[in-house]
DNA sequence: CAAGTAATGTACACATGTGTACAATATATG
DNA sequence: CATATATTGTACACATGTGTACATTACTTG
């Protein structure tokens, strides 16, 4: 019942994300961001209530598309340790191929935001706690003799979400393919996590 | 000659560079940081000319106190490794020390402003550039035995980068010490930068 | 087709922000 | 002490930004 909304919430939410994406959460404001979807700021806050739950919104929508969702996608039957090294190695090609150097939202949200904005500290922290979390998950199940302790994956799951952040900053500044993934792949073979076998290029 | 300034320069840097590190380039205006300073704007253009110009002052004053400034004062007499740890070290005691969670200006610039700022863009790239250098500096000085090809160091040292920017970045959801440093000293142990002999804890 | 309702638009009343021209002020040096 | 000059303040003319109250639209269901 009622009017027909003038736009596509989906798609609506999915400009949003690549404006936030691409100029930082603080640099779009509600005026910026009605003007796009070309409706009037009353109709955003009638349809988003802020630009916070929008964020929260889009931050949901950014995840499905992130490096970091396919992470969850790795199966837990298969070679995991090749699995991560191949979704490390994508988003070398991610970071390189964009010219924009727009890197990641989370982790750029999370420079952003975190310790600063009350609201979105929370959903971007445990964001990146589910990361984590999967990180050693999918540690213990590569476990298979059991040769680490807890201790050692944790320490070993922090390694590889500091290794992930590292590189998708970079990719800001280093353009070159070659670059950015032979280094990752070190920092890779040296966790224990590459093996020369896989032979990745 | 002439009227003396109502503020001390360096003073004034040095708290628009607390006041960038805290809340962002893009959040402090040129209208909240005359306030800030207790000056019109008029005497802020006057005195600074932009505030592009002023964030490279505020940058060269931060890198002094700077992470990264640690790196360029390693003696190269010294056991290099070891000291590029303590400096790892120490990076890992102040990001779990600040309250604020900060972070490092530096690298939360770069994700800021790096491909969308055209004029803050370039002194950023070079920031980190510099210390890449610095790396492959120490590496090979420390290379003794020649064991490592240029390549090599070239990937270790990106390698250190992706590091150091992670932990600067994990640092702000990770306030557990002890949990930072021994993922840290893994990395490095495992890039062959940390000897357990080091027996840093 | 009428009525209820959801979505949209208009308008208000501010606050914040930019950059500059011109006037006022203070101070060091001749 | 007068003058040149660096610094500061005032005022303008905008642009952008926020959030809401109230009116207006258009659509759907009974």
């Amino acid at each position: 019942m009622g009017r027909n909304k003038a736009f596509n919430r989906d798609q609506a939410v999915d400009s949003v994300m690549h404006l936030i994406w691409s100029q930082g959460y603080q640099n779009c404001s509600v005026k910026a961001v009605s003007e796009m979807l070309g409706i009037t700021r009353s109709s955003f806050y009638h349809s988003f209530g802020s630009m916070e739950s929008l964020f929260i919104e889009v931050l949901k929508r950014y995840y499905i598309h992130s490096p970091f969702c396919a992470f969850d996608q790795i199966n837990e039957q298969s070679d995991i340790l090749k699995e991560i090294c191949t979704v490390f190695q994508n988003i070398c090609v991610a970071r390189v191929t964009d010219k924009e150097a727009k890197g990641c939202l989370m982790i750029n949200s999370i420079i952003e935001l975190v310790g600063s904005n009350d609201i979105l500290s929370p959903p971007l922290s445990s964001s990146v706690d589910a990361v984590l979390t999967r990180f050693k998950r999918l540690l213990n199940a590569a476990n298979m003799h059991g040769n680490f302790s807890d201790n050692d994956i944790d320490q070993k799951a922090l390694a590889l979400l500091n290794l992930l952040i590292g590189i998708n900053v970079s990719g800001k500044f280093i353009k070159d393919y070659e670059q950015l993934w032979s280094s990752t792949r070190l920092s890779l073979q040296s966790l224990g996590v590459y093996n020369t076998d896989y032979n990745m290029t």
